[in-house]
DNA sequence: GGTCGGAGCTGCAACGATTAGGCAAACGTT
DNA sequence: AACGTTTGCCTAATCGTTGCAGCTCCGACC
């Protein structure tokens, strides 16, 4: 109901008037008749279909952003990025949350393909040997000849443009910031085994112990990005002794589960061992964790004004990386160490 | 490129053929025929279009959801709960940060009423005496009136179902369990001001004390829904002794803020002063708040099957409000008081 | 006074898909 | 050979919007 046919009857005009005066053309119209639509369209309750809009202009307005789950602070805020630049250019965010799951991935592209999306941006980092990858990576391809963007926030090979942080040089850093401060047998509790971003930050981790001097103290221990997976991690780290000068967690909620195991075996933090996270996420700011900050909004900003700013038909620049600064954030959580 | 036209005139059949075979009518198709019609769409990398498929079937196979902010965690466990139900049904799920303005929430819902939307879900709480309030219940009314279905996730007049927790009673419930520990002076740090939630939350509070005969002692203090309100606040109920006996946040976050406040200032918790808060977010988990928990994920849930469920005509049921219960949720921030 | 030009409006085709009805082959059966 | 059944074609309409081509006035200019 209410239709442009139907508020063009009300007003006595015909439809492509209607049309053009409720969205300025520049095609002259008299007073009067303006005047006439638009109340036609305001008595009615007018609502302009978007699809059928979408449907003539080649282009629907709509966003598609996959993450591996909302709830995850890592990806709100990056769909906040993401849905700000959208909104404020007209378009509409569309969410879809796939668990980490390829073939979820693959699924929920081809429906924002369906909706004929501007673009797509993945803000999931995927798996090595990912056997369900080249299906991905075709169905991106697939997508891109369609005149959808792909942007990838994390380094990954998806054939799209990749706009992220350098995860590998934020563990480096995190890491040589502890070596400065002293610390010599530093633990690693990594991500959930099999991601590329658990590999990238380990090998940020063992870069700079190597680069340090290091690699023999050097600890890396299966963990997850997850409380409870820094939390048992730190459980057997204190188990089996000697415990280390300082654990750097795969990111800040790891972190945070570390944090209270320690406590709990009523470990001082930072007086006998420091604790260093990874993400900044607004948690970290809460237990005071010393940690870095990755421009998480940024990259979801800046995929979205790719998306937005690059024209739907031209190239787009596949093999582009940019990387985004990420910033040392310290806090209460690690202290200097006289060794 | 790559339409059903096309993918039919590569299969060399007619399009009405083509399309039978790609959803399945009932109408007879030979094998023979459907393998190439499948192989020409696979070959043509076909991707039917939502937005004609939706301009014909007349629904668009989209939600929408309008919360404050994403990136908190009240409201992406909400999104999350949507867009499970929604996915599952086969439905996207449109997002908009509207950031506690009406004015931005009308707005988006008349963007998501282009799109013809199943409905749309109102997460974020309203004000009281708010001046935009009688637009938005027109807006919403004519959603409505198009077929479109509203629904509120917190007790608010705009004409549609409320689905929610019972935020009034889960602050009266938080508080009993304080005044059944033995607490007599216990400090309430309110929400944001103005905000329909934030007067609940205080009343639920107000009401306990007063039913177990506490109205002179206790003491409602201005804050907010974060973690700076509630950590000034209790800085401020800090620098004016005595101190109470517990601290009530209007929420989780702004718990955390006070824990932080009395860490600061050397107060024991739950020795010298117990601390709750009301959500149940995954941060009360990390730091053993005492809290209320709300069943966000439920209500997201609820409102989206209520939505894909209900007849697209059908009567919406405008006066009914669901309340799903909420937990008492002890940790290790509040204890008992010997009087 | 005829033609030009522009203002102001109309009508039609197109976007991509769905659906229904009518019809025509091809095929097997009797 | 007559018959029915299967299978697929074609045509037309529909959804709501847009943009283009064209039409009709009317005043102005030479």
């Amino acid at each position: 109901m209410s239709s442009l046919v139907e508020v063009a009857r009300a007003a006595g005009v015909a439809v492509s008037t209607a049309s053009r005066v409720l969205n300025g053309s520049s095609h002259p119209i008299s007073a009067a008749t303006r005047a006439r639509v638009i109340a036609a369209a305001e008595r009615l309750g007018y609502s302009p279909s978007a699809l059928a809009r979408a449907l003539v202009s080649r282009s629907s307005r709509l966003l598609g952003v996959l993450v591996s789950d909302i709830v995850n602070p890592y990806f709100s805020v990056i769909a906040r990025g993401v849905d700000d630049v959208a909104t404020r250019a007209g378009y509409v965010t569309m969410l879809s949350n796939v668990d980490r799951r390829t073939a979820t991935e693959i699924n929920r592209l081809q429906t924002m393909r369906n909706y004929r999306a501007a673009g797509v941006i993945f803000a999931g980092s995927g798996y090595v040997d990912d056997p369900e990858a080249p299906t991905l990576v075709k169905a991106v391809r697939q997508a891109q000849e369609q005149g959808i963007h792909a942007v990838s926030l994390t380094v990954r090979d998806l054939g799209c443009p990749v706009i992220t942080a350098d995860s590998q040089a934020a563990a480096y850093d995190i890491t040589d910031h502890l070596v400065s401060l002293g610390h010599r047998r530093i633990a690693f509790i990594e991500g959930p085994p099999g991601m590329i971003a658990t590999h990238q930050r380990r090998e940020g981790f063992l870069a700079c112990m190597s680069d340090a001097d290091l690699a023999e103290t050097a600890r890396c221990i299966p963990g997850g990005f997850d409380y409870e997976a820094g939390h048992a991690a730190t459980m057997r780290l204190i188990a089996r002794p000697p415990l280390p000068d300082a654990i750097i967690a795969a990111n800040d909620e790891a972190a945070v589960g570390a944090l209270n195991a320690l406590r709990q075996a009523r470990i001082d933090v930072p007086g006998e061992i420091s604790v260093a996270g990874i993400d900044d996420l607004r948690v970290a700011q809460f237990v005071g964790l010393t940690t870095v900050s990755l421009p998480l909004y940024e990259m979801g900003a800046m995929a979205a004004r790719h998306i937005l700013d690059t024209a739907p038909g031209a190239d787009t620049g596949d093999a582009t990386t940019t990387i985004l600064s990420h910033r040392l954030i310290p806090r209460e959580t690690t202290a200097r160490r006289s060794s």
